[in-house]
DNA sequence: ATTTTTAACGAAAACGTTTTCGTGTTAATA
DNA sequence: TATTAACACGAAAACGTTTTCGTTAAAAAT
């Protein structure tokens, strides 16, 4: 069992000092050829790598970004994650992740025992909790101490930082419009509560389309369902509660869905009712994941694109951690002109299959 | 903007030493109460926190561990890193995440890239290519570095480390005893080419579920799917492969499918070639994830415990780092003594849904 | 009154790097 | 020959901790 060798270790080994042993290992011309191939080829010999930690506490950088998420059993979050990674690994960086579950109390764990040093910045979607809670203190707090946030899907306005989104609103109304388009005359919509941002923001898309084409939106055509509950693992309750509004409202003939969870249930449930999709009733659900893509009929969706999400914000995060960089170099400043916070917002994409006609 | 303070500043503020100060946090009665107070107050005043990177170069471990898994946008690799992350957490350790993306180089990069200080152990499964390959030079490597690591899923004989594996083999005959039971006659298999060994495993218990019963296993019967090329974007040839597969054997009134996509698709197939499932053809997938629980009919499946997985995987590690500390106190040894390996398995569960009778 | 104990704190090393600034030797220049 | 320049290297500081070992002054014991 070798253990990793050092610096030192080499330097006593050759009888040379630590630093000779460093310039001669980045190359540095002011040691001789001979020391430095010497040195070279017994770090070689010996597969010396510098040490990370040992180096990030030199630059006062760890060439590490943190991830916080909600959830990672979850399609879209895993893309962003893919993205994430992709990008870090080609631009040096490494990738930390931090699960809230949704919890406000977790959130705030997790970015505590990573702002301590462990990272360079974060890339957070915010938890259900929080958002229900509205309580952002946490993320003041760490942007203050001069941590860089990158906000993603789920963001707030209270909090200055860089964001990327979906364009939530438009995508649901591009959906019910195809809906409308696509000849249905009495479209419904499956929606979470308010306090999720992108499920209002989808619920506000919903409503656009029917004022764009002059229609009015008929309030008993909305479900709303508590996730509060989860509803993976109550998923009789979930299709009782669509039976139910299937039921009492039979001149549906479109349906849009935000997530495909719901839309998915939705074709079941209108399946068991005796209800062809398409042909009786159109589907589009938000979000396209596994269950969109393999479901039977295959579910026309409004693609989020999380794999690019996930690549711009990790983008977004380095080019401002490598811009501090180079700025501190330059004036050691406080400069408190506010500098300008970008948020992208990453067009949706509706993927026709099966469940439209 | 504040930055983090550290204990020199609050040491220069209060005008005593840096060890002062930190005998004071930490409490020592070294220091008088006074002083402490004094101390702890500005601490907490300025929100001080130790600087991970700091101790962990000082105290020569990290307390992250790193995940490396083939995939991340992939049902049970998520539910394992769930696992993982949720002991390590409870644990106190950390989580960073490298994607091998199932290539040979990107793996080795990635340890190489986390093996230097970053972490204090592994937790892998072997992407594809290395598991083709047959080449596991880096994980003996890393090992031999004094860096433990825990496999899980995809492991192999050749590296000696922990592991935790599901009963591949006992939940392959389990399903396929399970359709002989339901009365199925021709039971088909659909799986995977042999490198990949979980595959090959089950693929083993199919053939032996058949011995058990006295009955012979037909070659025709089996169908091998060709993985190289990534599936989920080729759906339409793995559909007409199935859908060859199935037409050219009529008699199947049973299939065992190693992968849920596969089990969901042929559903999918036989649907469309007039077969009702389970009435015709019954059918039981491997892994339960959201597309064995949604499809229609839902899946029956053996499923494989995926955070148990990720928790006992972590378990493993984490008992190894802090067996390792304690010894590496008493006698600061080479005792080359193997120590024991130990190889969890985990019992699988047949999730019964509509697919089968 | 002298010695010993105790209390309260500081200096310095160590973890593994990189980098700045010397410093001594040799070679080139005046 | 005396001065300067170039070369090759080492010492030390710094990043932020913790911990061991002094050290000083006061309190206790002789």
């Amino acid at each position: 069992m070798k253990k990793k060798i050092t610096l030192k270790q080499i330097a006593k080994e050759l009888d040379v000092s630590v630093s000779t042993v460093s310039k001669a290992l980045s190359g540095s011309k002011e040691i001789s050829e001979d020391t430095t191939q010497k040195i070279q080829a017994f770090a070689k010999l010996y597969n010396y790598k510098p040490n990370n930690i040992a180096l990030s506490l030199k630059n006062r950088k760890t060439k590490t970004i943190g991830i916080l998420i909600p959830e990672i059993v979850h399609h879209f979050f895993s893309t962003v994650i893919r993205g994430i990674e992709r990008v870090a690994n080609r631009r040096g960086y490494n990738v930390i992740v931090g699960l809230s579950n949704e919890s406000f109390t977790k959130e705030i764990i997790n970015m505590e025992m990573l702002a301590n040093g462990s990272i360079d910045g974060f890339i957070l979607s915010i938890s259900k909790e929080t958002l229900l809670k509205q309580d952002y203190h946490h993320f003041h707090a760490t942007i203050n101490q001069g941590m860089p946030i990158v906000m993603f899907d789920r963001v707030v306005d209270e909090v200055e930082c860089d964001k990327v989104i979906v364009d939530d609103f438009i995508g649901a109304v591009k959906a019910v419009n195809k809906l409308i388009e696509n000849n249905c005359k009495n479209v419904a919509l499956i929606t979470t509560m308010d306090y999720v941002s992108v499920g209002k923001l989808r619920t506000q898309g919903y409503l656009k389309a029917f004022e764009d084409h002059g229609m009015e939106a008929n309030p008993n055509m909305i479900l709303k369902i508590d996730d509060s509950l989860n509803v993976e693992n109550h998923l009789e309750l979930l299709e009782a509660e669509i039976a139910q509004f299937l039921k009492s409202n039979p001149s549906i003939d479109g349906l849009f869905a935000v997530n495909e969870l719901y839309a998915v249930t939705a074709m079941k449930v209108a399946k068991k009712l005796g209800l062809k999709v398409p042909d009786d009733i159109q589907v589009i659900g938000f979000t396209d994941g596994v269950l969109s893509k393999h479901a039977t009929p295959s579910l026309t969706t409004v693609s989020q694109h999380g794999q690019k999400m996930g690549e711009q914000a990790a983008n977004l995060l380095i080019d401002r951690l490598e811009a501090e960089d180079a700025e501190g170099q330059q004036y050691f400043t406080n400069n408190d002109e506010k500098r300008d916070f970008i948020k992208l917002v990453i067009e949706t994409e509706i993927i026709e299959r099966e469940s439209t006609k």
